[in-house]
DNA sequence: GTCTATACCAAGATAGAC
DNA sequence: GTCTATCTTGGTATAGAC
């Protein structure tokens, strides 16, 4: 999935629509690092492996680039929770797109830039996209999903909390603090592997 | 409660300790409104009334200061938690700290500047001080408030969510969008009026 | 205890070459 | 399509006066 992205980026010239997504996916993982405010075109480039002008000039601003980062996220959280309700159908919905969830802590930023735009509503201009995104997401959670409204807040809320953790980085306390543990274990009862097995990725 | 520190504001001169407080609160609100990163100590100064370079002169550093805000809200909203294991016990605990918690909200900019350390893990300072206060309400929560582990997560998941709908400023479609309503009623369906009082007097 | 002035640096954006 | 060089702004922190 990313094999591709990782191959065409030793080429030193292609095509535009390559270098942006290219761009788009390292520029996720560092603003769901650092947040909007915190991360800079110039860090986004060195990940990206391009010139930090080169990046200002593909996306005509910081504030642009991130609005394009969140919408490119919502796509793809929106679509991994669709391609969840085809799936097994012994197993309950709720559960089907819960578990799925979780796997997208596995596209490195994405719920955590996300996050980050969420905390942002005071922005008028970043604010506006964020809940525009945010009811994106209970809209599906209601109709295609099938969710009642309680369902719906029940599941949002464990996903903030799932994004909490995961921001806060409570996976570097998960071996020393039994506590942390038992908080975790709670939170995300399946899938706690995977969120592991990430965290220690990112130790390097 | 702050009409002490609006009328020490008038002061042009006040005993350290006073002043500091002033500022604390004004950091808070701030903090809370453009997060760590996104603020700055000049705005904070303007908050308060004084000068930028006494804002760092008092502090330190804008991390100290932010740390010192982190500190100072989890002491209120534990010294919250606590008065509410007191009051009526023919109300079930969790309920009651479920009530004291979105009046917590009119603490202006309280539980956004925690929202917003919590998703700075990253940082190494800021990170692990948010891990550390975040592991405090949870224990809180275990021991003194003597919720199982499966409680306890709920209840914190609850919390996020609130904490990101206040965040992402949700409030501002109440009105205008009836899914948005059906959603905040969902997530907080007492004390909805505190939060959305408290979010008309921001659109000044 | 608090201010004014300012040094210093980092970051976004632009110009223009290749 | 992509880079190097650079302008410009804004923000933290320091020095030093009152």
């Amino acid at each position: 999935m990313s094999s591709v992205s990782e191959n065409l980026a030793k080429e030193t010239r292609m095509r535009g629509d390559d270098r942006r997504e290219l761009i788009l996916e390292a520029a996720t993982q560092v603003f769901g690092d650092h947040g909007y405010v915190g991360t800079t075109t110039a860090e986004i480039a060195r990940a990206a492996g391009v010139s930090q002008p080169y990046v200002v000039r593909l996306f005509g601003t910081k504030q642009q680039l991130f609005l394009d980062v969140l919408g490119r996220a919502l796509d793809q959280l929106l679509s991994t929770f669709r391609a969840a309700l085809g799936g097994d159908s012994s197993d309950p919905v709720a559960h089907r797109i819960g578990v799925a969830y979780v796997e997208l802590t596995r596209e490195r930023g994405l719920l955590l830039s996300l996050m980050h735009a969420f905390v942002l509503g005071g922005d008028p201009v970043v604010g506006a996209a964020a809940r525009a995104g945010f009811m994106d997401v209970y809209r599906f959670l209601r109709t295609e999903a099938g969710f009642s409204p309680d369902e719906a807040q029940q599941f949002l809320a464990g996903g903030m909390l799932i994004n909490t953790l995961v921001g806060i980085r409570m996976t570097d306390d998960y071996e020393t603090d039994p506590e942390v543990r038992e908080l975790m274990q709670a939170a995300m009862p399946e899938k706690l592997d995977v969120v592991l097995a990430l965290a220690e990725g990112d130790r390097r």
